[in-house]
DNA sequence: GCAAGGTC
C-alpha cells in the first residue's frame, strides 16, 4: 500500500521522515523551493510511504470579480456577495505536487498540527487530492510533539478528520472577511473624501481593532491621571536582632495604609504622637508556601519571555518554533496548563540529568522529589504544556536561554512548593493600628531550580505580645498617586489574550498590524518599549465609542462571540450554516448603524489630526532623562500638531509647559515614572489642595482617647484658614465641644465629639475647620459609592473625571482588613495583585505575570475560575459560596 | 487598496 502523507510545513515533514524511515529515504524536489517529498519503506505498516507538506492553507478567500473592486458596489453588499475560496497563485505548485503524488498513493494521511486550523488545512489538502483521486482513503495523524513514540503511535493508529472544526474556521473566514472589507472600505473612502491629511487605507478588522483598543484605553487613563496627594504615619523601630545581630530597623505599616484628607491625617497623627507608646497586641507565625508555577501556555512563555528574557513576544515565539522543529521542545502553541494524568514525566526528567547546571536537580526529582504538577484551568485537548522532550547542550544565545527557561519552567512544576513561615507583629501607638511582618524561608523546593522567581525572607526581631515600646521614628509622612504606565507590549498580549482577541501564533501580528497602519506609535523610554495611540489612532476609536453601538468595535465582545460560536460547531451544538447566517445578520445591522453615524468618526479625526486632540494646541512630550539631566535643547515637531521636547532645560522646559516644573507632585510623577508623559499644555496647574474650607471625613475615626498631653511633635504646617463652619459628625448630627479633664498637658483644651457617643468622632476645637458631613475617610482614592460630594470635596478627591459612574469590583472588607484587590467592572480580569496604589482610581497599570486566581490574602476576595470575575460574578455559581467574594461598587 | 490565520 502506498501512504500519502502531508504535513503542515516542511520542517515537520522533514522530522516525520526521520523518524519513521530511521533515517533511510530518499528525497526529490518539487517545484516549490522549500517543499521535497520523501520517500521510504515503512515496514510497521507493511507500506511505502511519500512524506510532502503544504505551507500552511492552501486556498485563499475572496469576493468574486464582481464585487472585488473597491468602487464595484456599495459595501453593504459584501455581507450578501458570494465568497470564493480557490488556491491562490503561490500555491499552485504546491496543489499540483499534491495532485500528482495522491494519484500514486492508496490512502492520504493527513499530518497537519493539531488544532482548529491544522483541521481545516486538512481539509483542504483532501479535497485537492480527492479531486486528483476521487476514491483516495483519507486518514488523519494525531501527535503533539516531534518525538518518535508519538510519530509511530500517529502513523500506526491514525483518525478521521473533524469536518466540524474544519467548517468552523471555514465559517470564521467568511465573516472577518465579510465585515473586514466592508467596513475597511466604508470607513477608508468616506475619511479620504472628507479630511486631506488621510491618504492611507483605514483598514478594520475584528482584531485589529480592539487591539487599537486596549492602547486608546491606557493611553487616555494615563492621559486623565490627575495626581493626589495623601499622608500617612510612619512607624518604625530600631532594635538588637537576636538572629541578624547588630540593629534592625523595622517598619510597622500602618493599617490604614494612608489617607487622602490632610486634616484627617493630622488628627489620627496627634492623637498618636500624644501617646506614642506602642504596645504589641499580637504576634502570629503561621506558616506560608509560595506555589510553584503552572505548567507553561504560549501565552505565558511570550509574557515570561518579555518579562525575564526581555525578549519580544514575537521572538520568543519564534526562537520556540525553532527549538519545537529541532525536536527539543513539544509543540509551542498551546493553551494548555495541565499535564494529562497519564502523562510520564520520569523519562523527560531523566534527559535532564546530564545538564551541568540543573542535573542534578532533576536527579533528586528522581530520587523521591517529583511532585505531580499543578492543574491549571485551560486545556485545549490539542496538545500538552510546553515542555523540553530532549536535552539540548549545544545550543547559544537567545535560543540557550529560551531552552533554559521551558526546562527550568517544567524541572520546577515537577518539584515542590516552596514553604516558610511569615510572622505579623501588630501594634496600636495612640489608638492605630500599625503591623509589621516577617518571612523566613525554610524549604526552597522549586525556587532551587527556578531563579525567575524570587522569594526572600526579611527577618523581623523577636516581640512578645503585651510588650511595650517607644518608637524610633514616628512621623507624618506624605507621597501621592502615581499614574499607571503606558501599556507595553507585554501588557497588550496579556489582555488580548484574556480578551480572546487573536491566537497564540497571530498576537503578535495584529500588534504589528496596528503599528504598521500608524494607529499606534512605538515610544522607548528607559529600554523598555511603549505603545501610545497615535492621533488617527484615537480619533477613530473615540468616534466609534460616541456611536454608543450595542457592541463597540474597540471593544472584544464580537470576538468572543465568534469565538464561542466556533467551539459551538465544533461541538456540534451549531451548524456552520447557523453561524455564518447569524454571523452575517448581525454584521450587517452593526454595519447599518455605524455608517448612519459615521459622522462622529470623522468629526473625531479631524478634531485630533487637526489639532492633537481635545481643541489643545499640541501634545507634548517630555522625556524625562533629559529634562533631569538639564540638557540645553529644542523642539522638534512630529507629526499632526505633537511637539517633542528632544531636551530641554528646568527654564526652558518651564517656557513650553510651566506645569511640568511648578506642580510638585507632577514633577514627582515624572521622576517616579522614569519614562515619557504626555501633556495637555492647555492643562492648568492643579489647584492649592488646601485653603478653602472642606468637610472633614470623619466616621472612621479612632475612638477618641481622653488626650493625655501635648504633642511631642509639632504637626506639619497647615495653610488652612480657621472658618466658621458648623462642625458635623459622621453621623450627621452637630458636633458638641467637650474639653479635656483628665490630667495631662493637654487638661483644659476644647476639643469636638459626637453629641451622643453614637460615632467615635474627634478633633481639636482650636485647629482649622475639621468636621462637617458624613463620610468615611477614603482609605484609597475616594471611590466611594456614597452620598454628600460637596464642590469642595470634588476638589479634593480628583472624584470627577473620566472614572466616574464606573463600576468596579473592591473587597468588602472594612478598612484596614480589605485586601488590595480593585478591578474596574468594565475591564478584563486582572491577574492576582489587583491594584497597587500606583494605578489605583485610574484602572490599569497591573503589571502581574502570575498565574494565581487568587489575592495576595487568599482568605478574602476570590476569583471564578472560570469567567475570571469575581466568586458572585460567577456566571454558574462556581466560588460564590464564600461570602468573601468582592463587592461591586459605584465610582462617584 | 479590505480580514485573520496558517507559514517561508
Amino acid at each position: 500500500m502506498r501512504v500519502l502523507c502531508v504535513a503542515e510545513k516542511p520542517s515537520i515533514a522533514k522530522s516525520i521522515t526521520q523518524i519513521l524511515s530511521g533515517g533511510q529515504y530518499q528525497s526529490r524536489a518539487t517545484r516549490n523551493k522549500y517543499i521535497r517529498n520523501y520517500d521510504f519503506d515503512y515496514p510497521q505498516t507493511r507500506a511505502q510511504f511519500t512524506v510532502t507538506c503544504v505551507s500552511g492553507h492552501l486556498t485563499s478567500h475572496d469576493f468574486p470579480e464582481t464585487h472585488r473592486k473597491w468602487h464595484s458596489c456599495d459595501p453593504i453588499a459584501l455581507f450578501d456577495a458570494p465568497v470564493e475560496s480557490f488556491i491562490s497563485k503561490d500555491s499552485k505548485e504546491i496543489e499540483s505536487n499534491l495532485s500528482n503524488e495522491a494519484r500514486r498513493a492508496d490512502m492520504l494521511m493527513i499530518w497537519t498540527d493539531c488544532d482548529r486550523e491544522g483541521e481545516h488545512i486538512g481539509s483542504e489538502v483532501k479535497r485537492v487530492c480527492r479531486k486528483a483521486k476521487p476514491n483516495i482513503v483519507v486518514k488523519r495523524a494525531r501527535f503533539s510533539a516531534i518525538i518518535a513514540q508519538q510519530i509511530h503511535n500517529a502513523a500506526q493508529h491514525p483518525v478521521e478528520l473533524d469536518q466540524a472544526q474544519a467548517d468552523a474556521v471555514e465559517a470564521r473566514i467568511i465573516l472577518d472577511l465579510r465585515i473586514g472589507a466592508a467596513f475597511t472600505r466604508m470607513q477608508t473612502k468616506t475619511l479620504q473624501d472628507s479630511i486631506a491629511q488621510v491618504d492611507g487605507v483605514i483598514s478594520y478588522g475584528p482584531c485589529q481593532f480592539p487591539t487599537l483598543g486596549f492602547v486608546v484605553q491606557r493611553y487616555l487613563q494615563v492621559k486623565n491621571f490627575v495626581s493626589e496627594p495623601f499622608w500617612y504615619i510612619f512607624l518604625s523601630l530600631s532594635r538588637p536582632s537576636s538572629s541578624q545581630g547588630g540593629n534592625v530597623e523595622t517598619e510597622f505599616k500602618w493599617r490604614r495604609v494612608h489617607l487622602f484628607d490632610y486634616d484627617a491625617a493630622v488628627v489620627i497623627y496627634e492623637h498618636v504622637i500624644s501617646n506614642p507608646t506602642a504596645r504589641v497586641t499580637k504576634v502570629v507565625e503561621k506558616n506560608t508556601k509560595k506555589w510553584k508555577p503552572l505548567p507553561l501556555t504560549t501565552v505565558e512563555l511570550q509574557k515570561a519571555g518579555s518579562r525575564f528574557l526581555k525578549l519580544a513576544p514575537k521572538t520568543v515565539l519564534d526562537i520556540a518554533e525553532k527549538l519545537y522543529n529541532q525536536g527539543f521542545l513539544s509543540y509551542p502553541r498551546t493553551e494548555t496548563d495541565q499535564f494529562d494524568p497519564q502523562f510520564d514525566f520520569m523519562p523527560l526528567i531523566e534527559k535532564q540529568t546530564v545538564d551541568p547546571a540543573w542535573g542534578g536537580f532533576a536527579r533528586g526529582l528522581q530520587q523521591g522529589e517529583f511532585n505531580t504538577p499543578r492543574r491549571g484551568k485551560n486545556n485545549d485537548k490539542a496538545h500538552p504544556p510546553i515542555h523540553p522532550t530532549a536535552h539540548a547542550g549545544g545550543l547559544n544565545g537567545n535560543e540557550k536561554r529560551v531552552y533554559e527557561f521551558i526546562t527550568r519552567r517544567f524541572l520546577a512544576c515537577c518539584s515542590k512548593d516552596a514553604e516558610g513561615s511569615m510572622t505579623t507583629v501588630d501594634v496600636t501607638c495612640g489608638g492605630e493600628a500599625f503591623y509589621a511582618t516577617g518571612l523566613v524561608v525554610h524549604q526552597r523546593n522549586y525556587l532551587d531550580v527556578y531563579p525567575y522567581d524570587k522569594w526572600t525572607g526579611n527577618r523581623v526581631p523577636d516581640f512578645v505580645e503585651g510588650e511595650e515600646f517607644q518608637p524610633s521614628v514616628c512621623e507624618l509622612r506624605d507621597g501621592h498617586t502615581t499614574s499607571p504606565k503606558y501599556l507595553t507590549e507585554a501588557d497588550l498580549v496579556t489582555l488580548m489574550d484574556k480578551n480572546g482577541i487573536g491566537t497564540d501564533a497571530t498576537i503578535a501580528q495584529h500588534i504589528e498590524t496596528v503599528i504598521n497602519r500608524e494607529y499606534v506609535l512605538e515610544e522607548y523610554e528607559g529600554g523598555t518599549k511603549y505603545l501610545l495611540p497615535s492621533t488617527l489612532g484615537i480619533g477613530l476609536i473615540e468616534g466609534y465609542n460616541e456611536m454608543g453601538l450595542d457592541k463597540s468595535v474597540s471593544k472584544p465582545q464580537l470576538r468572543r462571540e465568534t469565538e464561542r460560536n466556533m467551539v459551538q460547531v465544533c461541538n456540534r451544538t451549531k451548524t456552520k450554516g447557523d453561524m455564518l447566517a447569524e454571523g452575517i445578520d448581525q454584521y450587517r445591522a452593526m454595519f447599518v448603524l455605524a455608517r448612519a453615524q459615521f459622522n462622529k468618526v470623522t468629526t473625531s479625526v479631524r478634531r485630533y489630526l487637526d489639532n492633537g486632540g481635545g481643541g489643545a494646541a499640541a501634545l507634548v512630550v517630555v522625556r524625562l532623562a533629559e529634562v533631569v539631566a538639564g540638557v540645553a535643547g529644542g523642539l522638534e515637531e512630529r507629526g499632526a500638531g505633537v511637539v517633542v521636547v528632544v531636551a530641554a532645560t528646568g527654564p526652558g522646559l518651564a517656557a513650553v509647559h510651566p506645569e511640568v516644573v511648578e506642580d510638585r507632585h507632577l514633577a514627582k510623577t515624572i521622576l517616579t515614572l522614569g519614562l515619557l508623559i504626555r501633556l495637555h499644555p492647555s492643562a492648568k496647574p492643579r489647584q492649592p489642595l488646601r485653603g478653602s474650607p472642606r468637610r472633614l471625613l470623619c466616621s472612621d475615626l479612632p475612638p477618641a482617647p481622653a488626650p493625655v498631653r501635648q504633642p511631642t511633635r509639632a504637626p506639619p504646617k497647615r495653610t488652612g484658614s480657621s472658618m466658621d463652619v458648623e462642625v458635623r459628625c459622621n453621623c450627621n448630627t452637630p458636633a458638641v465641644q467637650r474639653t479635656v479633664t483628665k490630667e495631662s498637658e493637654t487638661k483644659g483644651k476644647k476639643f469636638w465629639t459626637c453629641e451622643t457617643r453614637a460615632c467615635t468622632f474627634f478633633g481639636w476645637v482650636d485647629d482649622p475647620p475639621v468636621a462637617s458631613g458624613s463620610r468615611s475617610i477614603p482609605a484609597k482614592r475616594s471611590y466611594s459609592a456614597q452620598q454628600d460630594s460637596g464642590p469642595d470635596y470634588k476638589e479634593l478627591s480628583a472624584k470627577e473625571g473620566p472614572n466616574q459612574g464606573r463600576k468596579f469590583w473592591k473587597c468588602p472588607n472594612v478598612q484596614g482588613a480589605e485586601c488590595d484587590l480593585f478591578e474596574w467592572d468594565d475591564e478584563p480580569p486582572r491577574t492576582n495583585n489587583g491594584a497597587s496604589s500606583s494605578s489605583f482610581g485610574a484602572g490599569g497599570g497591573s503589571k502581574s505575570f502570575g498565574s494565581a486566581e487568587r489575592s495576595k490574602d487568599q482568605d478574602v476576595c476570590y476569583k471564578c475560575n472560570l469567567s475570571g470575575h469575581w466568586a458572585n460574578a460567577c456566571p454558574n455559581g462556581e466560588g460564590s459560596a464564600n461570602k468573601k467574594g468582592a463587592v461591586l461598587w459605584l465610582n462617584g
